[in-house]
DNA sequence: GGGCTGCCCAAACCTATGTTGGGTCGATCA
DNA sequence: TGATCGACCCAACATAGGTTTGGGCAGCCC
């Protein structure tokens, strides 16, 4: 573990993807008061119905957001990874909406909401990052709603495949044309909108046009382009390029 | 038209569906520089690609955020209804990865985006529930992400018809068991994932069960429990009682 | 080392939804 | 008055993806 007090830089890098933050702004962020955790794979960090009094940060490995509905079935609505606040979204909206799970092994940092406000008015640039943050999870969303909605198997395990490896490679954590997946085929499944008996096929599939090579969890992407048309894939939606634009407040 | 010095009082009844507001903060509201236009139905408010300089705020009338793909299928991610701030999003993010078009005719205000930024910082808590307006549109989405995603055709509509009739009642449109719906068939199969022949059969399946009765445009819901069932509806998640939970910053 | 357990893979079969190509009706307008 | 148009409706047929069932294999624990 690193120094102290440093704990907290993955999120000013997450934030620095929206918009520059200047020396006094990044000293208020690591002094923000938390506790640190590590979590066992597939643990809960929030469940559907709580009152979380704590915005989780990620500092390392991976989780999900999800619901199930009455049937028993289950809905994946976003990954995360390291830099990602988790869960401002339920600790500022008072009761969890849905549940937040692991993937893998990862530590965590717990954030009092109450210091996530503060933070956020008292220092107007990182309040713009922070909302922009939630704008661009926004984004993500419609574009998996488009993508649920209107692409055939085949793309959207494409689209998905794209989307991890372009927002793995924004936070230095690799290459988009090959890295580690930690996601089961029925996990996959449940952010798809299919069964993990189709996933399977549909891979073998994808695997057997080219377009991917798997070993392990490992997946590498042959060749960028082609795997963008069978997608449909645009990046835009990403707004990985977008801080440029913003002028400061 | 009323006093021009209220035009903005729907952004007011909005926001404050989510923490209540002072009369200094409701001021700096209807003092927001703006300019109204009347819009046609159909008309497009902002195209995806572009970069907006304004908000656009609903006064009157209704309108849908949609991306339309490479194979020309179009997916329809929110409805947006009289006090919805619908392009803040699009405003702040920079460049807009959607399009939002009017479904009927409509009166807006836009404004600009500066102007938004700055209100929200200098008065918290305006700032504070626009924050919280953005995470609820997001909380929308992972409920629309789940409704695509894992119910069938006639709980997809049932859903989207509950959602509708709840978010008129909450800004005193109407009773969300009976209002007029200005989707065209076609319109609801892209809001849902389906396409326009198989909403028809499963509308009109809705109504042989005695789920809904339709004339014209307008819906009527016969029995609200019976509907939540054949939907799976839970309304957490659109907030609406969320208010009283949010201690001030 | 033997038995779990979780994950991947396979094949046969089924069904919800898509596709195509119509038809009707009311509103609008020349 | 008739032509045009958009929205709804209808029926026959096609298919992507779901369901069910079971095999194989690696890792893990007693």
């Amino acid at each position: 573990m690193q120094d102290r007090s440093q704990t907290l830089s993955p999120m000013i890098d997450k934030l620095q993807l929206w918009r520059p933050l200047d020396p006094a702004e990044k000293r208020a962020i690591l002094a923000l008061p938390h506790k640190v955790e590590e979590a066992r794979a597939h643990a809960c960090l929030v469940r559907e119905g709580e009152k979380p009094s704590h915005s989780c940060l990620l500092l390392e490995g991976f989780a999900f957001r999800h619901k199930v509905l009455v049937d028993g079935s289950r809905s994946i609505s976003a990954i995360h990874m390291k830099g990602d606040i988790v869960d401002l979204q339920n600790a500022l909206l008072g009761t969890a909406d849905h549940s937040v799970e692991t993937l893998t092994r990862a530590t965590v940092a717990f954030i009092p909401r109450e210091e996530m406000k503060r933070i956020a008015f008292e220092f107007p640039s990182v309040g713009l990052a922070m909302w922009y943050d939630t704008l661009v999870d926004g984004s993500i969303f419609r574009e998996w709603i488009a993508n649920i909605a209107r692409r055939d198997a085949a793309a959207r395990l494409a689209h998905l495949l794209c989307e991890f490896g372009l927002r793995l490679q924004a936070i230095g954590l690799g290459d988009r044309r090959s890295y580690q997946l930690p996601m089961t085929q029925e996990q996959l499944a449940d952010a798809t909108g299919l069964t993990s008996v189709h996933v399977n096929r549909t891979l073998m599939d994808l695997e057997s046009r080219g377009l991917i090579a798997r070993s392990k969890k490992a997946v590498t992407i042959a060749d960028w382009k082609r795997m963008e048309d069978a997608a449909g894939f645009n990046e835009a939606y990403l707004h990985l390029r977008g801080q440029v634009s913003l002028s400061p407040p």
